[in-house]
DNA sequence: TCCATATTTGCCAAATAATGTCAAGACGAT
DNA sequence: ATCGTCTTGACATTATTTGGCAAATATGGA
């Protein structure tokens, strides 16, 4: 049930010692939420990585990224061949790109 | 609106000559719905993989990887740095894969 | 211990997203 | 014009996700 973002935002949060009640005023959710979202059994909205990147005092886009993988880890997790599934996301990005430097 | 998948059953499909209808009645859906996951506004469960597999006598695997490829795709493709992020989850995985030779 | 604060869990209702079907239309071939 | 195939939009249904409340469980100090 864990995740990258959850456990991230948890480490940040006690190295700052911020109660969650904090955190979850700023983004206007019930604290037993917040709690879920570092416990993993509940995502964050986008709007939402960005208060905390702020609260935190971290970079946005590093969170983003975390946030995003958990997202794309779910997918994958149950697929044995993980590895070579990105792979095959990795190409049609490259594919795309090109595409877009063409026109 | 398309997906990797969908380009590539239809491919398949077209190729053999079969018409939506024949799949769609394997896939015991009607033929709007194998038309949408053809273009990609429906997706396919994953159960219905392996029998299109099958239909269209093609790589089980193969088809599934571009199948969780398009699932991925989709998360990835409104976020910018989308090749940053698939290092993110791949390297997630090759630490949770080392967890797993330790134990 | 008792008390206060912080965190966590289970459960529920509401919100949101995804699904499949029907009906109608487009298109080419005959 | 009719047939078969494919496509689309609107809609109802279903499944999933969400946030909050209340209760339970830590945690720490006096």
């Amino acid at each position: 049930m864990s995740t990258i973002f959850g456990s991230k935002i948890r480490t940040l949060r006690e190295e700052k010692q911020i109660p969650q009640r904090q955190l979850a005023a700023k983004l206007e959710i019930d604290t037993a939420t917040y709690c879920k979202i570092e416990k993993g059994d509940r995502r964050a909205k986008r709007e939402q990585v960005l208060i905390l990147a702020d609260s935190l005092q971290t970079d946005f886009k590093e969170l983003l990224h975390l946030w995003s993988a958990d997202k794309i880890y779910d997918i994958i997790a149950e697929e044995e061949e993980a590895t070579q599934i990105l792979n095959v996301v990795a190409e049609s990005i490259v594919k795309f790109k090109h595409k877009l430097t063409k026109v």
